[in-house]
DNA sequence: AAATTCATCAACCGCGAGTAT
DNA sequence: CATACTCGCGGTTGATGAATT
């Protein structure tokens, strides 16, 4: 407690870690994330949070490999935008730009690889030796530079790290999306059945070739929506409104103490930010 | 069976834009 | 109008598992 300006943590999330931003996201909203970080006791950046719930923890997101299909719509707009990921990815429901990113850079390099290899075939061919070594070389030095370059990757070597998110790595369910603007498209073929009717409770309706394993992340989703049902006994219904945002309707009788954001009736104003001192309060209390 | 290379994924960093004060 | 703050984006790096030799 005394230490307030704690060293930020950083490096892999853990399970706990991603159970608490979950259950703080779910109460405040995807914005705020310095105050979110700060109030959730999570040492991380408001930064890290943020990244973290996109990229990774948000219910919307759909995890496994790209598609052909997706794959051409990529090159489409590619060529259209040009590396512009964020504006890529709101065309392709559930992927992440960072996602997007990745695949892409990981198919250029393939691609210039092959391309290299076919060279390097015909220029063996016609010279039979010399370059080998200076084309290899090449490699690390010219355009597509291999991120894990020749040496560098072995030394890794065994550390176990965090054997904690293995559970959470593999599937993630999605249906819906949390603060893209033009979702429009996004529904469109994210998920072609009716919006859900709850945020978490109800994301069953996948298309299965992109899900391998969802149920544990919906095993976390439901162990931490109950657990806020028994802390907090009246915020159960996390309601999941057009526009995006997470919102809560008081289920059962209001709380013991009035909590830091109000109820939304119509609009979703979520809470109320001139309190954080007293959430802040409440949490070092308890 | 062990060592090495490759592919993929997750996370960090710096910067710029937008918004609030 | 200027400044501070927050958020989001794109680039880059590191770690890990899978495939290959």
């Amino acid at each position: 407690m005394s230490t307030a300006a704690a060293a930020m943590r950083k490096g892999p999330w853990t399970d706990e870690e991603d159970e608490q931003l979950v259950r703080f996201v779910r109460l405040f909203g995807e914005r705020r994330w310095d105050f979110l970080a700060k109030v959730s006791g999570l040492r991380r950046t408001g930064k890290s949070c943020r990244l973290r719930w996109v990229n990774y923890l948000h219910p919307g997101l759909r995890r496994g490999r790209i598609t052909a299909d997706e794959e051409r719509r990529i090159v489409e707009l590619h060529a259209q935008w040009g590396s512009r990921w964020s504006r890529i990815a709101r065309s392709l429901p559930g992927r992440t730009d960072n996602e997007i990113k990745n695949f892409w850079r990981t198919r250029t390099r393939k691609k210039a690889l092959e391309e290299r290899r076919a060279a390097a075939g015909a220029g063996a061919a016609a010279t039979a030796t010399e370059e080998p070594a200076s084309s290899s070389s090449s490699v690390t030095t010219s355009e597509c530079r291999p991120g894990s370059s020749p040496t560098s990757g072995a030394a890794t070597t065994a550390s176990s790290s965090s054997g904690s998110s293995s559970s959470l790595r593999e599937g993630r369910c999605g249906d819906d999306d949390g603060d893209c603007d033009d979702d429009a498209e996004l529904e469109e073929a994210s998920t072609p059945t009716a919006a859900p009717a709850t945020k978490h409770e109800q994301q069953q309706p996948q298309p299965q070739e992109y899900y391998d394993g969802c149920s544990t992340m919906d095993q976390l989703w439901n162990e931490i929506a109950a657990a806020d049902a028994a802390a907090m006994s009246y915020v159960v219904d996390a309601c999941w409104s057009g526009a995006g945002h997470y919102y809560y309707s008081a289920a059962a009788e209001p709380p013991p103490a009035s909590p830091p954001w109000e109820y939304c009736g119509s609009d979703f104003s979520l809470w109320r930010i001139d309190d954080q001192e007293y959430y802040k309060k409440m949490l070092d209390s308890s």
